[in-house]
DNA sequence: CCTTTTATTTAGATTTACCTAAACTTTATT
DNA sequence: AATAAAGTTTAGGTAAATCTAAATAAAAGG
């Protein structure tokens, strides 16, 4: 299947809302997802259709098939294992990857991916802490899947971060807070469900909910 | 300067054929080099006149502009750090990297070209014995230039291959040809212009003039 | 120098991936 | 259940990069 640049997009971020839960993906979220406008995502879900990537019933939404799942792991696991060997080869750091990442993603030789992924150590997961699909398309675990503020636990690893925005990477990098990094939860303000946070002995410091919703954390 | 995909591999195969001698380039030349139709590059001339990359006059060709040229070594160094890249450390043979370069060169940050090529060890020559721009656009030396159907001498070094396809490339492997190796010259055949060669102790064979041609060497 | 050949350009279509505006479904609300 | 609101699709259009076929210009040959 010889995919377009703008087909695996779509493809990405379809597997992406379906991830994140969504039953059948709606036009208008993938829409937003993509930021371009409904009547261009009816148009190619009509072409995803006619390549069996999706199913697709007129208002009802869209879901991958087995092909399209295949074909999303398959531009993920290229997707993050460039963004590897940008931070731990070319020494970037985690909030400038991503984008870089979108371009060199669509680069599609699987000879390059395996060796790639040789090269870099067979790395299981990326820098923002995402799991990174092997050869065969298998995903390591799924994901680190409970975000900071739905957590009661006290002491907390972070184990990944789900926005890759260069904006909040930077304020994450700003209060001292990367993979691995161990939080202490001083305490959670229910009016406004902002959380203060203590990182070792430096001072606290107050996160809102937009952030600790995309703070993927494990107790400890 | 934005440009497109399709605009820089315009820029590229300008800048090959004028430093393959072509005074200004011709629409054919061009549509041969770019696989496309004649028609296709008198649409293209005019948009990158536009864009002030190119001179041109109806029915008197192509020539870059200083701009244009600043444009093709940014390109051409991209792709061949990643030949290198691809080559040094993915340890992929020369014959196996033009076409993933082609793809990979349009990504374009500078400073991830940057830290590539300092990754590398800023490398001056890529797989294929072509020089690499450095970051400010200035090619080391101007390309090894004789080819071995033009040489005299007997004894000789392998400094460059100026086809990249993969049949020659291959061919060229198969023989024990490689950047550095060192040919001697048993005979020159007149009629067909074929070269009967050795290398070290292996048994003479013979290349013709389409190889020879773009076999580039020095005296030793 | 005139004619033929070759090279180049124009005109008009096509494809991909978008868009806007209008029409139509579905869902939510009273 | 009727109607409003929200979501989705259709229709028709645009821009980029192609193409074919026809027209035109330049070069080559007698």
């Amino acid at each position: 299947m010889n995919l377009s640049i703008a087909e695996e997009n779509y493809i990405k971020s379809i597997y992406k809302l379906e991830e994140e839960g969504q039953e059948a993906v709606s036009t208008n979220a993938l829409a937003s997802e993509l930021d371009t406008k409904p009547a261009s995502v009816t148009d190619m879900a009509k072409k995803l259709k006619e390549k069996k990537l999706i199913e697709y019933e007129k208002y009802q939404g869209i879901n991958l098939t087995a092909d399209g799942k295949k074909a999303a792991l398959s531009i993920i696991r290229r997707h993050r294992l460039w963004e590897c060997f940008l931070v731990d080869k070319l020494a970037f750091s985690w909030e400038e990857v991503h984008e870089l990442a979108e371009e060199l993603e669509h680069v599609r030789s699987e000879k390059m991916t395996n060796r790639l992924s040789e090269f870099l150590g067979n790395p299981q997961i990326d820098p923002h802490g995402d799991p990174i699909p092997d050869a065969q398309g298998k995903m390591g675990k799924p994901r680190a899947h409970t975000p900071l503020h739905k957590t009661k636990a006290k002491r907390l690893e972070v184990v990944a971060v789900s926005d890759k925005s260069t904006a909040l990477l930077e304020f994450l990098n700003a209060k001292g807070i990367r993979l691995g990094t161990q939080l202490d939860v001083i305490e959670r303000y229910e009016f406004d469900n902002s959380i203060e946070l203590k990182i070792r002995n430096q001072p606290a410091f107050t996160i809102s909910e937009q952030v600790s919703k995309n703070i993927m954390v494990k107790p400890i």
